[in-house]
DNA sequence: TTGAAAGCGCTAACAG
DNA sequence: CTGTTAGCGCTTTCAA
């Protein structure tokens, strides 16, 4: 690369003072009383060759770096790659930028991600955890590192957080099922995880079938599995139980349990699931939605983040978001 | 943030250099011929108290990142999150990290985060370029960073790219619909837009068309429109050619697509697509995809880019990845 | 109103 | 084999 300009460079052409054209690059011209002529001169020349600090001697030297790390699984899940966006839209209106790391169910990858975004300065932290990262972010925390947890949140940690009403959100769509669609059958498929968001969404569940005093049908797939294996898991689930609807814990559970029904022509087509898909209003049957409201998560996350960067925060701020019945 | 320890630090409670602890802290311990014993006491003192450099101070010196930077249009695109995926592990695979960001239509923000990663002296870039990025990527060209393209190239600019085989796949879907489907009218839906790899697809679906003495049906669609239009214009595209075969440009086309044919049903099952898609398979009627060979493209894209970066690569490297028809 | 100079944490040339 | 030191580009205190 060609050697870029630095600030002593421009201030050697122009025949000044690095401090003076830091000064006035900084925004800081009248607050130092640098006088009106020698401020234009230096912002004519700067926009002239084009001149741009260099960001990484600036955080070093202030040991800010305006940036923000966002950990999510996997960033080619709707849920999240939606939720990036807007983190990242919101986060840019007030100076900050996102670095975003997808960890692919794999806690190492995830401990190194986190260490390594540290490493480089990172203002704050932006976190759908994994149950292995408790330690991690404790760490985190212990060194006084803003963080904010999103989706879900650690049982044993006390952090910031924003989740969504997970609980009545699996209740409403569990009640719309046996009542609305008139439901005899509701099963529930869910991930074999100990995840509070899953937790909740099951409680939701439990609450619905037992109070209309139906049979309680819950179904844990592996997470890590090979998708065939989920979708033969569920085929036999929904089979054996003679199921006529269908609560999914997640976005990608439902993806699979489409191709089981579609594949062997399960007769079921009363379904619900956490999380909206661009497909759900458009595969036979359609699958009705619990919509996590994710401008308001994301809205939140920034917020409480910048806050706390800012020394402005007092205490811990936990925020629970409805969810909204998308009905098909 | 607690104070963090530095290499001065570890070198002060040794009692040793920071020179020692630097060269060791860098494998340059044999080859400085540093005593076994030294190297052991600092290695395990860091260990540790977990010391971990500052890996801007050691960018600002060493003048490298280590880190790229991807640009793509929309990451919640499956093609393009898949392919940010794969890049992201085989640059991890080299050491390197990736920062990424979508660029969303907007060419002036897609301008500002090249600039902003320019500034945070990224190392290299992967970019699949818009139109209005000519300008930007020149420049980053005359300062002799490192570049990549790929998904498409521009074409006033000599780039190293990826891109896939887009006129031999087109020509294949067009001619499986028209053969294998035996279908009458086929159409092509594309985007505005005079993209070199739109350009490629509608070149292969001319010859393919042409060449069945077929007639040409084309329509654009205006990429920053409301879907809503889109669906509409898509249904009277269908509707006035009476088409019974549509290709389609691009995967998020072909979704607009299904939502106008299964909302207005209309007659019309034989549907091919650029790119991959989930609901593909499981959405009636099925859709056939010119499927890229996401792998293949993101290895190409990262050891084309780090060999650049490495000074190794002689003259401009521009590979065409074929691409795979999966009939559905 | 402006400038000199220290120092953020690190690497590496040079000296011993 | 190890230490001293300059300097990467920037901000900011202190002095003028």
């Amino acid at each position: 690369m060609k050697k870029r300009l630095s600030i002593s460079d421009i201030a050697k052409n122009l025949g000044i003072s690095v401090t003076t054209v830091s000064f006035i690059l900084n925004d800081k011209a009248k607050e130092k009383r640098i006088s009106e002529a020698q401020t234009k001169k230096v912002l004519d020349y700067v926009a002239q060759v084009g001149y741009k600090p260099n960001q990484l001697a600036k955080s070093l030297r202030t040991g800010k770096s305006k940036t923000l790390g966002l950990l999510v699984e996997d960033i080619s899940n709707s849920f999240f790659a939606n939720i990036a966006d807007q983190i990242e839209k919101f986060a840019y209106d007030f100076g900050y930028h996102i670095v975003y790391c997808s960890m692919n169910n794999d806690v190492n990858r995830a401990k190194e991600l986190i260490q390594l975004f540290y490493d480089r300065q990172i203002d704050g932290f932006i976190i759908a955890p994994t149950e292995g990262l408790t330690e991690v972010i404790q760490r985190l925390l212990k060194n006084n590192v803003p963080v904010v947890l999103f989706d879900r949140h650690l049982e044993d940690l006390d952090t910031n957080y924003v989740i969504s009403e997970n609980h009545k959100g699996a209740y409403e769509g569990t009640r719309f099922l046996l009542e609305e669609k008139q439901a005899a059958r509701v099963g529930m498929i869910t991930i074999d995880s100990n995840q509070l968001q899953m937790r909740g969404r099951m409680e939701g569940y439990k609450e619905a079938v037992c109070g209309l005093e139906k049979k309680m049908l819950v179904e844990k797939i592996v997470r890590e599995q090979p998708e065939e294996e989920t979708i033969q898991q569920i085929r036999a689930f929904i089979a054996e139980n003679q199921l006529d609807g269908v609560l999914f814990a997640t976005n990608y559970l439902a993806l699979s349990g489409l191709k089981a029904i579609k594949r062997y022509n399960l007769p079921i087509d009363k379904l619900v699931s956490f999380d909206e898909n661009a497909l759900f209003s458009l595969v036979e049957p359609a699958v009705s939605a619990i919509s996590q409201n994710i401008p308001v998560i994301a809205r939140q996350v920034v917020d409480i983040l910048i806050n706390e960067i800012n020394g402005k925060s007092e205490g811990l701020v936990q925020v629970v978001v409805p969810c909204e019945l998308i009905i098909r």
